[in-house]
Order: structure tokens, then C-alpha cells, then sequence
DNA sequence: ATCAGATGTCGGTTTAAACCAACATATAAC
DNA sequence: GTTATATGTTGGTTTAAACCGACATCTGAT
């Protein structure tokens, strides 16, 4: 690849984080007793890409590691992740001053 | 596309889920009062991919959502996300039975 | 050791993600 | 209004993600 170097060499910390991601949504679908093909099936993907997403792999969309989730009724933490309400740092910040000089053309629509 | 519909047309809470977890991550990018060229400097991505994540665009890797994360300082919820001690409905099934039949060939490189 | 099931891997195809540059639009400040 | 900045969008290129089939390997049970 070569181009951005994101997707093949990310940051060491967020390589080891969708590792452990991976190991925990491994753990989450053997305790379920079901197999790759299962889920794979169950979410609409492939067999190879959730057994990717299980080893965290950084390229791989999203889509897999939410549907896995959301398959095993753990969608709901994903949302909160950046949560702004338990965001310390952007909470204190936000005080200071909510923004000097941005556009926020569409609302960013806001509607779920 | 028209292959597998999970990247062009996820579940509908699958798509919820992102859309509310990219809202999110616009909100802790505008308290911390950057642009999107500058954090897509920062993780090595493209100004427009960090656009589209916080859109919440299934398709996109989820190096990049991991990535923003790491760069605001919230990356330590991401593993946890399935985190086998939280994860209620596994516990249930856990103290059952941890598994009937599968196979774990090399153990999920569990060094981190 | 054998057998069956689950997972890993390989080769090849299709599709599109990510990139880049340029331009369009929207917002904020003046 | 104008200007400056941020974000959205479009077109084109490169790279690889996701798919499929087949085969390899590993594990657990017999």
C-alpha cells in the first residue's frame, strides 16, 4: 500500500486495542457456541472477515466489528464511546469555549 | 457493490449505532478545537476519511474511528467494548458450559 | 490413530476504500 | 456586503477489502 500508513503500521496503541477488541468478541461468540460461519452468516459477511475482525485487524470496516455487537447484544457501548457527557477532557474544555471558529454547515443531523 | 449488503445497508441499529458514534467523535474533536485537516494529520489519514467517520460511514475502516479515538485520549473504552467480565448474556452462558466443541488453534495472541 | 468440525490460508475476481487535487459551499468575523 | 476558514463534494488513480472456492491445519472426541 504505502499511501496512508494508518491502515498497515497504525499507532502501537491502537493496534493492541483492536487486538484485545478482537479477543473480546472471540471470547463473546464462543461462549454463545456458535462459529464464524454462523455469525458471518447472521451478519451478512464473510467467513474470513470476522475471523479477521477477531484478530483486529486495523483495515477492516466498522460495519463487521459493529454487526458482531450488535449480533451478540453489546451494540448499545459503542455509541458511548466518545460519549461527550463522560468526555473529562472535552468537558473541560467545552467550558472554556465551545468552539472560536468552526462551520457546522448541516446540524449534522442529529436525528436517532 | 451488491455483494455482501453489510457495508452498503446494515441493520438499522448497526446504523444508528455509528451514526450517534461519529456525532460523538465531531463533538470532541470541535471541544478541542481542531479542524479535520489537522487530526487527519495527526492518526495519517485523509481529510476527508475522518469527514466521513464522523458521519458515521459503515464502510470505513475502523482504523480510523480507533485512531480518532487514540488522538482525543478515549481509547482505553474501545477494548472493553465486549469485555468478557461485562458481558452479561456470555457470563450466563459461560457458567454453563465454556464450550462444546471448537477449536482455538494458536491461542489468539493474548500479549498485550 | 481416526474422524468430524472449526478455523486458517491461498488464488483469483470484483468492488470500492483511501488518497489527492481542485472546486463549491457554508460559517464566522469583519 | 467582503474575507478567511472549515467543511462538503467531485473526478480520477491506486490499492486492497471483501468475496468465493478449495484446500490445509488444528482441535476435540471417539
Amino acid at each position: 500500500m504505502r499511501r496512508g500508513h494508518l491502515l498497515s503500521t497504525p499507532p502501537y496503541e491502537v493496534e493492541t486495542a483492536l487486538k484485545r477488541l478482537g479477543a473480546t468478541l472471540r471470547t463473546a461468540r464462543l461462549r454463545r457456541n456458535i462459529t464464524l460461519a454462523e455469525v458471518a452468516q447472521r451478519i451478512g459477511a464473510s467467513r474470513e472477515v470476522v475471523g479477521e475482525a477477531e484478530h483486529g485487524k486495523p483495515s477492516t470496516s466498522i460495519a463487521i466489528y459493529t454487526a458482531l455487537l450488535w449480533s451478540y447484544g453489546l451494540l448499545d457501548r459503542l455509541a458511548s464511546l466518545a460519549d461527550p457527557a463522560t468526555d473529562d477532557e472535552g468537558l473541560r474544555l467545552a467550558s472554556l469555549r465551545e468552539r472560536r471558529h468552526a462551520s457546522t454547515p448541516q446540524p449534522l443531523d442529529d436525528d436517532f
